[in-house]
DNA sequence: ACTGGATCCTGACTGC
DNA sequence: TGCAGTCAGGATCCAG
């Protein structure tokens, strides 16, 4: 599921119910997501109050007084909070996490690709979180920057895009969607496109993570809100999921390939 | 240095 | 109705 704006949505979401409460208890049924659950999480973290819940990249840190929680959603997470104890268990939910208000943290997540780490201290990154580029929406992605990093890289450029040392929290759906703004075709080696094409790209990027957030995300199949709504990106996307379909712009027939695995979905009249 | 493929796991869908 | 095969929003590891 979860590219950048989904998880932004997420964290949205939790941020007004579970900051500055005390975590009392937690409830596990499944430890073994990608990485198995530390087994001292539920003592480690009893009683300590979640102090503020920080996005980076696709990754969820959850700061506590005396640790953080990292969370990755993998393909199919999806974390709603709910008030009554009573709310029966889904198939598929693997913890709860009760506060002080009676507010609860499910974490439903069917292929459990996601994962939760334990850190005491954070001063020294995990290497995942290390090697991540700059945030999209940040200043740090810029024109220059792509320019500089793409020269001598025959990859194409949606694979480019895509790789989180670069630039961080592109996924498969944006990707697509981005080239298509921009009108680049998504095989097209990065080192090829000029400064231009390049600025006009990283604008694209802004633009679509900024409205995918501003709609709460896109909602394919597994991905809620916190509060159990979908978001509503799915209807504006221009390429993704659209093979077949006519393009909004000239109406020729929009095409799908498959580029290292993933399926990639442009306009082949609007994007050169 | 880069690329493609396999891998973790389940569910939805398609075609026979 | 059932069954096998294919495909999914991610990220890592390994071989070539």
């Amino acid at each position: 599921m979860p590219e950048l704006p989904e998880v932004e949505t997420t964290r949205r979401g939790l941020s007004p119910h579970l900051e500055g409460r005390r975590l009392q208890s937690i409830e596990i049924h499944q430890r073994n997501l990608r990485h198995p659950i530390p087994l001292f999480l539920e003592n480690k973290l009893a009683n300590q109050m979640l102090q503020r819940i920080e996005r980076r990249a696709k990754y969820l840190l959850f700061r506590f007084e005396r640790a953080t929680v990292i969370a990755h959603l993998g393909m199919s997470g999806a974390f709603r909070v709910i008030r009554e104890q009573s709310f029966p268990w889904k198939k598929h939910e693997h913890f709860r996490w009760y506060f002080d208000n009676n507010g609860i943290l499910c974490y439903h997540d069917p292929r459990r690709f996601g994962f939760l780490d334990y850190h005491e201290a954070l001063d020294h990154l995990p290497p995942y979180l290390a090697k991540l580029g700059p945030e999209p929406l940040s200043d740090d992605f810029s024109a220059d920057y792509l320019y500089q990093r793409s020269r001598g890289r025959s990859a194409p450029i949606k694979n480019f895009i895509m790789e989180q040392t670069l630039v961080a929290g592109i996924g498969n759906i944006y990707a697509c969607e981005a080239l298509f703004l921009a009108k680049i075709r998504p095989t097209t080696p990065a080192g090829k496109i000029g400064r231009v094409r390049l600025a006009r790209l990283v604008d694209a990027i802004k633009a679509v993570l900024s409205q995918a957030i501003a709609a709460g995300g896109t909602t394919l199949k597994d991905f809620i809100r916190t509060d159990g709504r979908p978001g509503y990106f799915a209807q504006r996307l221009e390429v993704y999921g659209r093979d077949e379909a006519p393009c909004s712009i000239c109406q020729k027939t929009i095409r799908r390939i498959v580029i290292s695995g993933r399926s990639t979905y442009y306009c082949a009249s609007c994007q050169r």
